[in-house]
DNA sequence: AGGACATCTGAACAACCGTTCACATGTCCT
DNA sequence: AGGACATGTGAACGGTTGTTCAGATGTCCT
């Protein structure tokens, strides 16, 4: 992995255009809210609908609804109509990976606090 | 254990309580910037100085201050004087890695777009 | 066709964010 | 001490974001 526009997988290493940097933003912001974490954790364990997802967090339904709209924008989600409901699913489980790779940033911070 | 871990991580698939999700959201939310992801990828080749940093990115330098206290604050970058100058530089390489998860997102999302 | 249920949508509002500006603080050099 | 350089700080401004509310759309069942 050395060169960009290359082979298969690039990285942050080789310098980011703005167009790069602006693609891994949106993707990044789109997990940095708790209520966005939090419907992606419920979906982690599998499909949920979007009734279930906002009894399970706590939240109304419109505002689910409002940020399922958004993660699915970003290719985060999946949505399948299934009945009167619809399922949504996680696009696949990379997403988990960078979210685990926050939280143990948190953890190995514990320690060195100001 | 799931995936790629080596010790008593915690993984978000055993789920999040709110005060995990937020330190995660705020932790994102640092990378989730294009002028923020430019400064941690100039800092990928070594250390720079605040006044280096704002030429190489092409921003003010007072903007480039206020970013850097951010990602400071968060842990990200260390900072350290030296001279009349204040040289920063990465963490750990921990960062980059869930940036380069995110552009390895991004990409595989192209021919798949809804 | 109707009514009940489930999800989506748009407007509106408060809260937050990144940048700029003006100025303060801190460091080196003569 | 002074002046030049480098960075930090606070207020303020425009733009964005997440939530709520009200209503629209779509689906099932009798």
């Amino acid at each position: 992995m050395g060169h960009q526009r290359g082979g298969a997988s690039a990285s942050v290493r080789d310098g980011l255009d703005e167009q790069s940097a602006s693609a891994v933003a949106q993707v990044l912001q789109g997990l940095a809210t708790p209520s966005r974490l939090h419907i992606i954790s419920a979906l982690s364990e599998g499909p949920l609908s979007v009734g279930t997802l906002a009894t399970t967090i706590g939240m109304e339904s419109s505002a689910v609804s409002h940020q399922l709209r958004h993660l699915r924008e970003l290719g985060l989600v999946t949505a399948e109509r299934q009945g009167r409901s619809i399922v949504y699913a996680l696009f696949d489980e990379h997403v988990l990976d960078i979210i685990d790779q926050a939280l143990a940033h948190t953890e190995h911070l514990d320690g060195s606090s100001s």
